[in-house]
DNA sequence: CGGCTTGTTGAATTAAATCAACATTCGTGG
DNA sequence: CCACGAATGTTGATTTAATTCAACAAGCCG
C-alpha cells in the first residue's frame, strides 16, 4: 500500500510529513497482521520496531507476578505504538480485534527523529494526547464506581467511533464493543462479573440496549455521560 | 538567579540547550514562589506561561463535579508543568509546598519549540516518561489493595529521594513524606482513614518506622518493596 | 454433537468507605 | 507567650460496593 491511500495518513505520526520525509518513511516502512486474540510483543521482549496502528485495536496491559491485569492503552487506528530510543518493551501489547501494523524498524527511526522536525513534533502532541488521556482514566480508576466506569467507557467508545465518521457524539447512536468482558474489565480496574452485572443494570434503566454482546446503541448519548460520573449536574449550562 | 547555578539545570525541559538557546530561554524566563497549600492554576483557567519545577512539590488534580477528587501528577523539582500549544489549564495545580516555578511566557516559547530541536526532543523525552509513570500509577489504582497503594507510595518517594541525592534506594532509608493524608489519599484513590490505618498497619508490621506524621525510616528497602505488589515472590532472582 | 470459551446471574464474603468521636498539631491574635 | 480554634490525623463501629465463589447459559469451532 502507498502512503497517500493510506487511511491514517493525516492522523498518524506521519500526518505532517511531506515529499522527501514522507519518501523516508515509506521506504523503511513494512506491514504486520495480527489476529485478533494474537499477542504483538512480550513486556521486556527485544522490539526493534515502532509502528502505527492502521486497522484494528489493540491493548497495552501490566500485570503483577500474582496475575492481576490492568490495561494501560488502548490503541485504535493512528495511534503509535513502541518508544523511540527505547528496545524493551515495557507492557504486553495484544491484537483484540484483526491488527494491522505500520512497522518502522527503530534505527533509522529514531535517526530521523533527531533528524527532521515533524515526526518528531508529531509524535510530541500525540504523546501529550496520550498522556491527557491516561489522566482521564487515572480519575475513572481512582474514584469512579462500577456503574460510573462502565458508562464512562462506552461513552468514549462511542466519542471515538463519532470521530472517526467525522461527527460529533449526540442523540441516538449505535456503536460496537471492541473489547470482550474481561478486556472490559482489566480497562475498568473491575472483575468481569461486575462488568456484566453493570452493563445489565444500563440496560435495564434504559440507558442503553444491546443486540449480542457486543453491539449497543444509545437511546440519548447526553443520558449516558450523565451516567458517567464527569457530569453529575446534567450538563445544565443555565 | 543564573541558568549556570540553577539546580535543575540538567534535568530541566532545557537540559540539552547550550549557547544562543540556553540565553534565549534565559531571557524569558521569570520565577514565581508559592506557599504550601497555595494553588497556582484552576482547571480552565487560562494559562499564558508553562514553566519547570525549580524547588518543592506541586500537584495536578482532577475533581468531579461532586467534589471526589484524584490527583493525576506529583511534580518534583525538574517536572515541568503545562501544555504547550494549550492555553487552558487542564488540572488543578497546587503547591504542596513551598514552590519556586521557572516559568516562560507562552507565546515565545512556542516559537522556540517550533524552531530550535532541543527543547521540542527534551520535552518529548520527558513526556513519555511522565507516560510510563502515568500507566504504572493506573496499575497502582485499578489493580491494587490499599496496603500495596500505601507501600509502592513510600517506596517511590524514597527511589525519587535517593535519585536526587544519586544514590541507589536500598538497605535502610529516611525520607520525608510531602503530602498531607489527604493528598496521598487522592494520590491513590483511597479516603484519608484508609491512609491512616494502613500506614498504622505497616508501622505496627515493622515495615516502617515514624517520628512525627511526615519523617520515615525505613529499615529495609526491599521489605518495602514486596509489600508494594510489584515484586510478589520477593525479588529472589535465582 | 460435544467441548471450550465467553458471558450471566445468584449467594456469601470482604476490603474499603462512611459515620462518628477523639487526639494532635498548627497558626493566630489577645 | 500562651490560649483558643481550625486544620490535620487517628481510631473504632457500621455499612456497603465490589469481589469471590459457584452454578449455569450461550455462542463458537472443530
Amino acid at each position: 500500500m502507498h502512503c497517500e491511500d493510506c487511511p491514517i495518513r493525516y492522523r498518524a505520526v506521519c500526518a505532517q510529513c511531506e515529499g522527501d520525509e514522507l519518501a523516508t518513511l515509506e521506504q523503511m516502512k513494512f506491514y504486520r497482521s495480527y489476529q485478533a486474540g494474537q499477542p504483538i510483543i512480550w513486556e521486556g521482549d527485544r522490539m526493534d520496531f515502532v509502528a502505527s496502528v492502521v486497522t484494528g485495536v489493540a491493548t497495552l496491559t501490566h500485570t503483577l507476578e500474582d496475575g492481576r491485569t490492568q490495561m494501560v492503552g488502548l490503541l485504535l487506528p493512528s495511534d503509535f505504538l513502541g518508544r523511540p530510543g527505547r528496545d524493551q518493551a515495557a507492557y504486553n501489547a495484544t491484537a483484540t480485534t484483526d491488527v494491522v501494523l505500520c512497522c518502522f524498524r527503530r534505527k533509522p527511526f529514531d535517526q530521523m527523529m533527531r533528524q527532521t522536525p515533524h515526526v518528531a513534533h508529531r509524535l510530541l502532541e500525540m504523546t501529550l494526547d496520550e498522556l491527557d488521556a491516561a489522566r482521564e482514566w487515572m480519575l475513572l480508576l481512582g474514584r469512579k464506581t462500577a456503574r460510573e466506569k462502565i458508562a464512562s467507557f462506552i461513552a468514549i467508545i462511542a466519542r471515538r467511533q463519532a470521530a472517526l465518521h467525522k461527527r460529533r457524539p449526540g442523540g441516538r447512536m449505535q456503536l460496537d464493543l471492541p473489547l470482550t468482558r474481561e478486556a472490559m474489565a482489566d480497562y475498568l480496574g473491575l472483575t468481569i462479573e461486575t462488568v456484566s452485572r453493570q452493563i445489565t443494570a444500563l440496560r435495564r434503566d434504559g440507558i442503553i440496549e444491546m443486540v449480542g454482546k457486543r453491539e449497543v446503541t444509545l437511546p440519548d448519548y447526553d443520558r449516558l455521560v450523565e451516567e458517567s460520573g464527569d457530569d453529575s449536574d446534567g450538563g445544565t449550562l443555565s
